[in-house]
DNA sequence: CCGGGTAACTCGCGTACCCT
DNA sequence: AGGGTACGCGAGTTACCCGG
């Protein structure tokens, strides 16, 4: 189905886009398998969080597991308050009717490894979970834009300077193709041999000539 | 403080069409 | 046949308001 590969690179790309390198696992201590009921309680904490000034870029998707349980799982970025997921879950759910699991990376993953383990659900799941017209398979907190450019590269780890260097040309290619008036999204592999550069368009910064940095636009120039 | 209702907005999905 | 793209529908997100 070609849903389910557009499904899996969207995700792909938003989870590099948000940077997300920890998995935040949700579950019920009950055999909970009512899909509205799990998207309810994922709003009320998304609600909870966000009162308690804790609103963070997510991807998430719905696993099931062998029992018929349904649970979601978030990719978010950096290191997220455990306790407060957990109180604010356990009020959802109730006082130990659920559990808040948080992964952070583990040594040689990243990014790119955590986006490809949840698009690794969507195309699992796609034939076995029950669905109705036009439900969504995945869900994200809003303003998460994927690249319309991206470039991949590689790099031997034995390379000197020549990571520096392939820096330069890749942003160099990246303002020719999206514009000066663009922003940089970039990821780098643990040993440097391995990263993405995206550019988004953003009319409130400039790139000048030869520059490291984009400058702000002010309204008068 | 918290949960529910609502409205405006975003964007995922299915599908049709075109091209190779 | 399969990939790329555009489009409309409607599910989902978010902010705000209000009542308990």
């Amino acid at each position: 189905m070609r849903a389910r590969g557009r499904a899996k690179g969207t995700i792909r790309k938003k989870c590099l886009t948000i940077g997300a390198d920890h998995l935040v696992t949700l579950t019920y201590r009950t055999n909970v398998e009512d899909r509205e009921r799990v998207l309810h309680d994922l709003g009320r904490l998304r609600r909870a969080l966000s009162r308690s000034g804790c609103s963070m870029p997510y991807v998430a998707v719905l696993e099931r597991q062998q029992r018929g349980a349904l649970h979601p799982h978030l990719a978010v970025k950096g290191f997220q308050d455990v306790r407060l997921l957990r109180r604010c879950w356990y009020k959802i759910v109730g006082n130990g009717q659920g559990q808040v699991n948080v992964r952070g990376p583990r040594p040689g993953s990243s990014p790119v490894k955590l986006a490809r383990y949840l698009s690794k659900y969507i195309s699992k799941d796609f034939d076995n979970m029950p669905r109705e017209f036009e439900e969504h398979r995945y869900f994200c907190s809003l303003g998460v834009k994927v690249p319309t450019e991206k470039h991949e590269f590689v790099l031997d780890r034995s390379a000197k300077d020549v990571e520096r260097k392939m820096y330069t040309l890749m942003r160099q290619e990246a303002l020719r193709r999206v514009g000066v008036r663009c922003c940089l999204a970039e990821w780098m592999g643990g040993s440097g041999t391995y990263g993405w550069m995206a550019g988004f368009e953003d009319a409130s910064i400039r790139w000048g000539n030869g520059s490291s940095q984009p400058v702000p636009i002010t309204s008068s120039s």
